[in-house]
DNA sequence: CACTGATCCTTGATTAACTCAAGCAACGGG
DNA sequence: CCCGTTGCTTGAGTTAATCAAGGATCAGTG
């Protein structure tokens, strides 16, 4: 289990709320990716995968070194949950998909990650509502 | 920088909301860390440590297994930023304090860490209440 | 007091994530 | 046809994390 985001003291309510928040979001991911014997980082990046893509593009996306997705493919690989296809338009670049195997995993994992939905469902679709609004003025 | 916990596919915009959160919140505490030339997993035990204790207790509270916390505490008393005394009570057990110097960067490192406080700062004081409650209430 | 089992922590081995530096191969513009 | 750039991989090194095993100490019991 990954050592969690903080806290810092929380000065207030709201900031002791908002670490609560991505302290249990964060471990119900790694749980549910457990279930289905993946790491987070795994996790991650098979959810990516709906549409094939470059590694590039992955790397860009996750904010991280290529080569550390090359790695995390390369096990993916072995696992039999992607495959690395050339590019045919670009012969140094490889196309990274999902497997049906990976499309199955996935679906599970996805399935099994119920903290987000339940916890969206304990509110009133006013509340939900609410609660984006509030959220996207604090993000800034 | 870690690999993002998410998303699963949202299936809302409060779901997405939560991810977003999640992801900034994490990015920010990583980036505060690495400031301090701190892993996350050094900025998190350094924040528990307000009171000194035995390794049991952090790695009880931390929900992860004694031999890493050991790890974590070693570098950390290799930084000089922490301590770990004998315990006069139980001389198995050491108890582990910050140094004067652990308590500067810890300082440091939570006023780096601005992310929580200027989220909530972006809200007024009612809108904070209203975040907090729709908080609590979705973590059930 | 001596035994016994539990507790506290460390050590060692292994896996994964992550970063950086270096390198190869292929692209693309001059 | 060069040459700089791009896309990815490889290799080396650090950290985190887990598990299994072990040493030392404690605490209760006979």
């Amino acid at each position: 289990m990954a050592l969690p985001s903080g806290p810092v003291t929380a000065s207030s309510d709201a900031e002791a709320a908002l670490f609560d928040l991505v302290d249990v979001y964060d471990r119900a991911y790694e749980a549910a990716a457990a279930e289905l014997s993946l790491s987070p980082a795994q996790a991650c990046v098979l959810g990516r995968l709906d549409e094939r893509r470059g590694m590039g593009a992955l790397a860009e996306e996750l904010g991280c070194d290529a080569s550390n997705i090359t790695q995390i493919v390369v096990r993916l690989e072995a696992l039999g949950l992607v495959t690395r296809e050339p590019n045919p338009r670009d012969r140094r670049a490889r196309l990274v998909a999902r497997t049906p195997r990976g499309d199955e995993i996935y679906h599970r994992f996805a399935a099994a990650f119920t903290f987000a939905r339940s916890a969206v469902g304990r509110l009133t679709p006013q509340e939900q509502d609410q609660l984006t609004a509030l959220l996207r003025k604090a993000l800034g």
